[in-house]
DNA sequence: TATTGTTATACTCTATAACTATA
DNA sequence: TATAGTTATAGAGTATAACAATA
């Protein structure tokens, strides 16, 4: 069918100090996350999961959760919405809520058996469409532009008093 | 206040094939773009336009546009959306459309003279945002970032017959 | 019959605030 | 009085299809 993000704009500018949406970094993250985002959708769905739950599940699997409240801190993901993504999680299985014996009004969040698994699952499948986006990098291009990516997120941008509290948005 | 993408999820793994969202190529587009849209958000109104309005006035300015629909397919967002986005910019006096002598069809975009001031106000505004997110990497780092990430919308997820037709998020 | 620009609409997602129960 | 979890809701943003004008 039709180009999308047409070809001609992924070029250098073509005169000295004029610019195009490929030097606009918004606009090629945007894309990129777009991009991705859909077909990882797909790809979880699979699992039986969204792509908001598999996200949450990274972090769930990585590190139990003492509270939902440190996890949507960790997630980036606002508490009332945190709660629907585990809603949808536990009915599926994938995780289970239990109060914390500590604090009754606090809930541990952990995967279950079945959640790791699907996770596992999950993961690979994911993992096949970032290699599949990320093909035109060599490895040491790959693990540089991670670095830069994780490193941007360790920022100042992101830094504790810096404005904008808004939530990642994976839906 | 409270961290949003707590600083313990940028580390490495701290176990060989465990992951974490610090790894996780979606999560960090996510956040990335995120959080520059926001900030970018913010320094566009103050030059009387959206981020999407920005955006297309980007490509605008490099390149006037033969219609309409060309100018959708270049910043990959739906012919339908954009009516609106020109609306906008129309309004605001920063863009005309004309009719094309050629096709009676076909509307010619182009940015006004005060298109051109303020789209030179606001692309300095929206690099210092960039510089101010960008600032944890040094020149060289920046400009290969930059040149995998043109790379990668170039890639073979975005190539003609590539599932997902979905448009680009700005809004 | 296909294409360009436009409009209308249904739908999803998001943001915010209010409420409860515990501390 | 403050915090953890939940619910409700209003608003923004998106996707889709249908339409009029022209090719």
């Amino acid at each position: 069918m039709v180009l999308r993000g047409d070809p001609r704009n992924v070029e250098a500018p073509r005169v000295a100090g004029s610019s195009s949406l490929a030097d606009d970094l918004h606009w090629l993250l945007a894309r990129l996350k777009q991009a991705l985002g859909a077909a990882e959708a797909v790809a979880v769905t699979r699992q039986g999961m969204t792509l908001w739950g598999y996200t949450v599940l990274v972090e769930v699997v990585a590190r139990p959760a003492g509270s939902q409240l440190a996890l949507s801190q960790a997630v980036a993901v606002d508490k009332s919405k945190l709660v629907a993504i585990l809603d949808e999680l536990e009915t599926a299985g994938l995780v289970s809520r239990r109060p914390d014996p500590t604090d009754r009004r606090a809930r541990i969040v952990s995967a279950t058996a079945a959640g790791r698994r699907a996770f596992a699952a999950a993961r690979a499948e994911v993992s096949r469409v970032e290699d599949e986006m990320l093909r035109v990098c060599d490895d040491r291009e790959r693990a540089l532009l991670m670095t830069l990516l994780r490193r941007l997120v360790g920022g100042p941008m992101f830094a504790a008093g810096a404005g904008s509290a808004n939530d990642t948005q994976c839906g």
